[in-house]
DNA sequence: GCCGTTTTCGGCCCGACTGTTTTCAGTCG
């Protein structure tokens, strides 16, 4: 069966090639469905059976048709002749910065470039200098963008990313900068950030980019301009700057903050309203006069529109939610009253259950969760029946000790059968049970998803850990109906877990707003192996904002008999 | 190729920077 994703990849593909044919708009319209079909809830091929394909955003006839065609046969006629009129190695080469659709085009026209050794080669032969347009800098530039594609390809995780952006805005405000904001994907809290957005508003807008440049970790600097500079870090990470002056800091923050999709929809809305909107301000059409400009939120009421979060800002409906006053009221790292899923050195962790304990209590939790592996997976030091045992009379010892609650959970492996890895007597007197995939990942869509249905049945399950198993660049996760999942989660009382674990985040943003949807309680944990792993959460509470999630969605935000409560309900 | 509180045809966001140009195309975000 084709899956939505499938299909989302072969529309993706559509876009870039009529990209190189040169219409943008068309490919713009491709990409729009793409995103759509991405988001969808439910499967497209339930939409063709029932003819409602153009009822979703950004479909119509043309694409239903097509879309219609890769449901029934898995491929697209008109997609495979597009492919033929470019060579195969064409989509690495799409991928080099600084070589857009058009000139790619006539690279491959004008010199038979197929692919990027090609490329490399007429760069180094100084072949392509000798087009109009190009030059001895066009080829300096492409050599160096071949090596950014080949170097690290791929993109951050925000957790690797932020820290760095916090540490270059701390640079920038103890040279003077009084307003720096981190923008772009990493402010939207996606789980890959591309390259890092920094924002700082200024009336010495000089001083500020000497100062950025001067960041010890700069390595290079790409371009310089009075208003905006990009450099590149020594590990390849490449970082723009933007400055503007202080009454334009908000319609900057606003504008570099993104998404492309949502500031789209954005200017389109005040055309229609008579404005014009940019970086430094929003303006009056016919007069010019600007109306809002210093603050973020200003731009969006005068647009008749309530402030959209920046985790919504994905062009995913936020506009129009915010235009009837239905935006979610999100959940927020406050909200949060204590961490589920936390490691000791029992297992594989590096924190004891007291430094685990006290650290949670600084952080001003009400209450903490310590889970360690179940004994099969012997590669993480699972625990045997009896050394679980003595740790739950240890986390009561602890509780009485600290008068801080320490609640003795376990992270019990879903064996190939779904049964849990420790006998239901041992799992009751657990205060509650996570239930996660470790094991034979490769199971076909239908046994899997049976697998973890069979784990869902078993009373003494409370939460669902990590529910899609990825590893983010570098494991899919396992083949699984997830919404199934959701359906039977919600049904029987069982929590999905946001791991918020950078290379984990899972649930994604995308299936966290599914599972809401669908009735699902969240729970966000870390997954901490580690104390100063606790401040994962905020990741997790950026993704489950993604997802649109309110404080009544997710179970550690309740406090703690209530929480208690929720895990008899389950079990009972 | 999509879409409609201006529109069923004619739009489709907007500005900074670079390189190769004597006025702008291409790329990026």
């Amino acid at each position: 069966m084709v899956t939505n994703s499938e299909i989302a990849a072969m529309l993706y593909e559509f876009a870039e090639l009529t990209d190189l044919e040169g219409d943008v708009f068309k490919r713009n319209a491709y990409r729009r469905a793409a995103q759509s079909i991405e988001e969808l809830d439910g499967d497209v091929a339930e939409y063709d059976r029932e003819g409602r394909l153009e009822s979703i955003p950004g479909v119509g006839k043309a694409i239903a048709q097509k879309i219609a065609e890769m449901v029934e046969t898995g491929r697209s006629a008109k997609l495979e002749e597009l492919r033929s009129k470019f060579p195969p190695g064409i989509v690495e080469l799409m991928k080099v910065p600084e070589i857009g659709p058009r000139s790619l085009v006539r690279l491959h026209q004008e010199l038979g470039i197929k692919d990027l050794e090609d490329l490399r080669q007429a760069a180094l032969q100084h072949r392509i200098r000798s087009l109009k347009g190009f030059g001895e800098r066009s080829e300096e530039n492409i050599l160096k963008g071949i090596a950014v594609v080949q170097g690290q390809g791929g993109r951050m995780l925000l957790g690797d990313a932020l820290p760095i952006a916090e540490a270059i805005a701390a640079h920038l405000r103890a040279g003077g900068c009084e307003e720096v904001s981190v923008a772009g994907s990493l402010r939207r809290r996606k789980e890959t950030i591309g390259d890092i957005d920094l924002l700082a508003g200024s009336d010495e807008p000089l001083r500020a980019m000497d100062r950025f440049v001067s960041y010890p970790r700069v390595a290079s600097v790409v371009s310089r301009g009075p208003t905006r500079s990009t450099v590149r870090l020594a590990d390849g990470t490449q970082v723009d700057l933007r400055v503007v002056p202080r009454d334009s800091y908000g319609a900057a923050l606003q504008y570099f903050t993104g998404s492309k999709e949502h500031n789209v929809v954005m200017r389109r809305i005040a055309i229609q309203k008579g404005f014009r909107l940019n970086e430094y301000g929003l303006h009056r059409r016919d007069s010019g006069e600007m109306v809002a400009g210093a603050q973020e939120a200003e731009i969006y009421r005068t647009l008749g529109l309530d402030p959209i979060p920046p985790e919504l800002r994905e062009g995913r409906g936020e506009i129009e939610a915010a235009g009837e006053h239905r935006l979610p009221s999100l959940l927020r790292l406050e909200d949060i009253r204590g961490d589920m899923h936390v490691h000791t050195v029992m297992s594989d962790g590096r924190a004891t259950m007291r430094e685990i304990a006290e650290a949670a209590f600084r952080r001003g939790y009400e209450y903490i969760g310590v889970t360690d592996h179940s004994r099969s997976l012997h590669i993480a030091h699972g625990l045997t029946v009896d050394d679980l045992l003595a740790s739950v009379e240890e986390a009561r010892q602890l509780t009485d000790e600290l008068g801080f609650p320490v609640l003795r959970g376990a992270e019990v492996d879903i064996l190939e059968d779904g049964s849990l890895d420790y006998p239901d007597e041992a799992l009751a007197q657990l205060d509650y049970v996570i239930g996660s995939v470790h094991s034979r990942f490769k199971m076909d869509r239908r046994t899997m998803t049976e697998r973890v249905m069979t784990a869902l049945s078993n009373r003494e399950l409370n939460i669902l850990g990590h529910p899609t198993g990825r590893l983010i660049g570098r494991r899919e996760g396992y083949d699984i109906d997830i919404e199934q999942v959701m359906d039977e989660a919600a049904r029987r009382g069982v929590a999905l877990e946001v791991n918020g674990f950078p290379d984990r985040m899972d649930l994604s943003d995308l299936n966290c707003r599914k599972a809401i949807e669908r009735g699902v309680t969240l729970v966000l944990d870390t997954d901490a192996h580690g104390v100063e792993q606790l401040d994962n959460m905020r990741f997790a509470v950026g993704t489950a904002r993604r997802g649109w999630a309110e404080r009544k969605d997710v179970l550690n935000a309740l406090p703690l008999d209530q929480l208690r409560r929720f895990f008899r309900v389950a079990g009972a």
